[in-house]
DNA sequence: TACATTACTGACCGATCAGTCAGTACCAGC
DNA sequence: GCTGGTACTGACTGATCGGTCAGTAATGTA
């Protein structure tokens, strides 16, 4: 908690903690109050320290925001390999796994917001684009998508355009993240004063909706299968 | 076209048109740059005129502000009204028209645009919140929310939990707009150098899954429904 | 205690930008 | 043409904020 350490002790020297402790203060004003509108005096404050000693750790506004998109996106990128290629039941099974599993050491964390920063700033940050896409976005459509082929050679999933069904899969998951980090804890789902979303509710009937939706028997609709454009 | 508008001829009096000139000239920037990074005077400019003009019919940037999403968002409103409760066939096939309808009169159009705007910049507009929530989210929810309940009724669909499917009904197709307008043509979900992702394919293939995943008929799947918390 | 090193400070500078307002250009009506 | 009203202009101001740097104080060494 950085802003524990601003106890007014005039000035502590502690060269080792102060970078993570820029980059925490930065996050969480980042993702309040979004880049341009974070002024460095404040992130500085919140971290304990005065403007020019972050300075002293980052050379410009700019790379400071850079270094906070780029530690929590490598801690992303480190939970989703430690994911991969090691399940061996059922597709189902497995996707269902990996969506609570992201949802626990992603969705629910501080790294969450990043999400948000990245969709708010891209277009000033063009670097960012290509960043975000190759760190995260690519890996994550890997993983999905090999899932996807996974179930669809077992016999398990419909033949659907995978890229397409990727797409369906995490759009809801990130949507979460950028509901909770705009729109409050997201409460304007329900039609009257109905309790808000719990995220956890969220996904598990997503995957309930998706798995069904994945399922190789027909259903009772007697529509044609191939439709027209 | 706001910007033709600037032909150097010194200046034009042209009281009717100036309200709409800004407002279509903050939108792009808006959805440019975000909020604090555009500049009045960029915004004037584009419009053809002057800053000073600016603030003869706008007192201040953030009424600017507001007054762009107020007009983007009414026209949402209007073009999700019309849809409602006048289809009378069956429910896969109403959501199928509300999916593609919506896509047509506001996810391709410049309207979309104002999902990033809102997101990014809620934080910083607290009341922005209420407003979206009121005119643009609660709307939208309440029509999916009566589509599947009639879908239930008429022994269409699954009963499931009603808020929870309606976002994840809504969430990819908002998703698409954020992408749009941040992570340029959305071309991030190809494994390799994949062409990019078009967004009526995605909604087709979302709609598929989703419809799928509505069906009653239960899957081969011999897993019990009934699942812990 | 004296000195060296360096983490840290905060007043300051220069640039940017929202908002102002005295003045200009256009357009009635006479 | 004159005159009064008004749509419009753009130089200006005051505040804000990113970034600097000469100075301060904590720490180590002897």
């Amino acid at each position: 908690m950085p802003a524990a350490a601003a106890q007014h002790q005039p000035h502590q020297r502690r060269k080792q903690a102060r970078p993570q402790e820029l980059l925490d203060a930065a996050l969480a004003l980042f993702v309040e109050k979004g880049y341009a509108a974070t002024r460095t005096e404040e992130v500085a404050a919140l971290a304990g320290v005065s403007k020019g000693t972050l300075y002293l750790y980052y050379p410009s506004k700019a790379e400071l925001f850079k270094a906070v998109v780029r530690q929590n996106l490598t801690a992303l990128i480190a939970a989703g390999e430690e994911l991969v290629g090691r399940y061996e039941g059922g597709s189902s099974q497995l996707l269902e796994r990996l969506l609570m599993t992201w949802w626990e050491r992603v969705g629910n964390t501080a790294a969450s917001s990043i999400h948000k920063i990245v969709f708010s700033e891209v277009r000033n940050f063009p670097e960012l684009a290509a960043f975000y896409s190759d760190e995260v976005l690519r890996p994550a459509d890997r993983l999905f998508a090999a899932v996807l082929r996974r179930g669809v050679l077992r016999g398990e999933f419909r033949a659907l355009p995978e890229a397409e069904v990727t797409h369906a899969l995490m759009a809801p998951l990130i949507f979460i993240c950028l509901c909770q980090h705009s729109l409050g804890a997201c409460e304007w789902s329900g039609s009257e004063g109905r309790a808000p979303l719990r995220p956890a509710d969220l996904i598990r009937t997503h995957l309930d909706l998706i798995l069904h939706g994945l399922q190789v028997r027909q259903p009772v609709d007697p529509k044609p299968k191939n439709k027209t454009l």
